[in-house]
DNA sequence: TTGAAAGCGGTACCAT
DNA sequence: ATGGTACCGCTTTCAA
């Protein structure tokens, strides 16, 4: 039989209390008795109080939920959400919390059972796809939830570490008007959805207001701001879905806006990632960015340095590190937990003055 | 309050059984009376039974528990890692179980607490350095155990998924000195080790039997066997150490083989990823891989093939997929848990025939 | 098909 | 400093 606190107990002829007390509240007994439950555990093959038991009377679990979409190449794949999720394990690690990784099935009965049965403390919510039919359930479990996205997606009483990814966009857009292009592409993915894969690449006609998922929605809105406060129409961009945040996808999209007559001057994409495979894509194509052709990014990823991209820089880290320490240590006051963190425009090789000739 | 079976047991004046049976036995009652459950607890903000006590009686968890080094860095940022913790994923998930991410700090009594208090079905070991201290008290735990790496190191109870590293390794050595390399330089990480970082980068002179790591000792060894057999002493080799195993650590390493005038012409890494890293060192110094110095890798990450690097292809994905399906649906006979997964040799172009002049 | 009772293995509180 | 006693919220026989 596997052993417990009672097994040590009667052992010892002690109560079950005074072991639970060695493991909980080492001051509570003397240093000697405490060697001697220690020694009779270590010697009966006991490992501790079981964790399960431990969680359901203290009503803890020193863990935190992290929801994840069905194929996991977006939480390992993808550079910022790496950088989040180091953030977010540091800040857990650091009170002795655990990850818990929910990967949400594709069948939505059994997302709700997932989500169901996950023995966390709170949950973190982050490049989930905010229209996804089980946050519903989440908010219903009724522990602490931290978003990093779309601050209005679950109501004030949610944490939310996030910036203002609108604003940030317009600062890229206005850089490349005040350089004087006309002629731009956007490179976005998830701009259409068939609610599970992010589309085809390739052209698309959609009105930035209507974009489902908030991210790709709020940077698209943000260039088309400074679009229209320069005099570029809308009508005139030629917007470029990308079917996943990789590199080939973004340089299959950019082969929309470069093998094409009017060929785009600038290219203003959603991410690192996507940029650097429209920067793969010039290339290929003997074309120089920074010179020929504008390229944009967003997040600042390490290998955004190298490859001399203009980006939006923005503290991946800190927002994954921030999230997990409003989750375990929530500040009394509630405005303290909603935090847009700060921005800013890093210039470097890849954006540069229009040297097009003027379009007829 | 916040609701539990009882409460609404008692709104609807059925017993606790009959509320749970709703959710765990839906066969053991009748649709109409499990459709009032179900709808009572919509009503009342039951989100289902507490996943804590659930498991506390059922004694299962639905997790498994996988171990990592106190940064991160390894388990997200290294493309073997990624993809093994995707594949054990992909087994977890289609079972509707999860993972615990594990992070163990520094701080040994609260790396015994972290494993301690883990909740979990079971435990997955990959990337821990082998001679952690905590893993001892992985075993007292008593759950169902799959390690990764040394076959030995937790006796024949645990499952095992991995490969003959040092045969696999032996491989490359013999692809090397049948092209006629004599000079040889071997790039290992974790060579040397202060029990938390991997040293510093720079040559060592370390005998291959007293590795600590066990997948870089196997690997090291078997490159040792290939020069053996081919009359090449391993004194003549130059080894070197990395300190991690990182791109930039690989080229940082390289430096400490071609900076030297009796420079090798072949240079072995025990990874892609530091071998990515010579690549970059051979170009910033003009050199041609494959034809001035043959490099080669080891796992067969995607960036190997787009940088025509020779290495050995593992079954990455597969290991992990394996090791989750060992854990959860553990095969009768105890031979089938103990799997050793078949690699291959890709040639590609970073290795070619020693065209140096012979050495005087 | 439904209900009653007995734990699962601990922790918290209060008494001693 | 140590022990006694509820009770955490559910699942699981077994009986009705």
């Amino acid at each position: 039989m596997k052993a417990t606190l009672q097994t040590i107990a009667d052992e010892l002829g002690v109560s079950r209390s005074t072991v639970s007390n060695a493991y909980s509240r080492p001051d509570q007994l003397s240093p000697e008795l405490r060697a001697r439950i220690l020694s009779a555990a270590q010697r009966l093959g006991y490992s501790g109080p079981n964790p399960t038991a431990r969680s359901l009377r203290s009503g803890k679990v020193n863990a935190i939920g992290v929801l994840l979409t069905d194929d996991l190449s977006m939480a390992f794949t993808d550079p910022y959400a790496v950088a989040y999720l180091r953030g977010l394990a540091e800040a857990a690690s650091a009170r002795e919390t655990s990850l818990l990784l929910l990967n949400l099935p594709k069948d939505e009965a059994a997302g709700r059972r997932v989500i169901s049965n996950a023995a966390v403390d709170a949950f973190c919510l982050y490049c989930v796809p905010d229209w996804h039919s089980a946050l519903e359930l989440v908010r219903s479990r009724g522990v602490p939830v931290v978003i990093g996205e779309d601050p209005q997606a679950f109501g004030p009483e949610a944490s939310y570490v996030g910036i203002d990814e609108r604003a940030a966009a317009r600062r890229l857009g206005e850089h490349i008007v005040n350089l004087g292009h006309r002629d731009i592409a956007v490179v976005a993915h998830w701009i259409v959805d068939d609610g599970v894969s992010g589309g085809r690449t390739g052209q698309v006609h959609a009105d930035p207001d209507d974009l489902r998922y908030y991210v790709t929605g709020e940077r698209v809105r943000g260039f088309r701001d400074a679009f229209l406060a320069a005099g570029v129409p809308w009508e005139r961009v030629v917007l470029i879905n990308a079917a996943g945040n990789q590199r080939e996808e973004g340089a299959e999209a950019a082969a929309h806006a470069l093998d094409r007559l009017d060929r785009a001057t600038a290219i203003l994409c959603t991410s690192d990632v996507l940029a650097l495979g429209v920067l793969d894509a010039l290339r290929v194509r003997g074309l120089q960015a920074g010179r020929d052709v504008s390229v944009t990014g967003f997040d600042d990823i390490p290998e955004a340095d190298a490859a001399g991209l203009t980006t939006i820089r923005q503290p991946s880290v800190e927002r994954g590190r921030l999230a997990g320490e409003l989750l375990l240590d929530p500040p009394e006051d509630p405005a303290l937990r909603r935090l847009t963190l700060p921005v800013s425009l890093v210039v470097r090789s890849t954006t540069g003055p229009n040297t097009a000739k003027e379009k007829s």
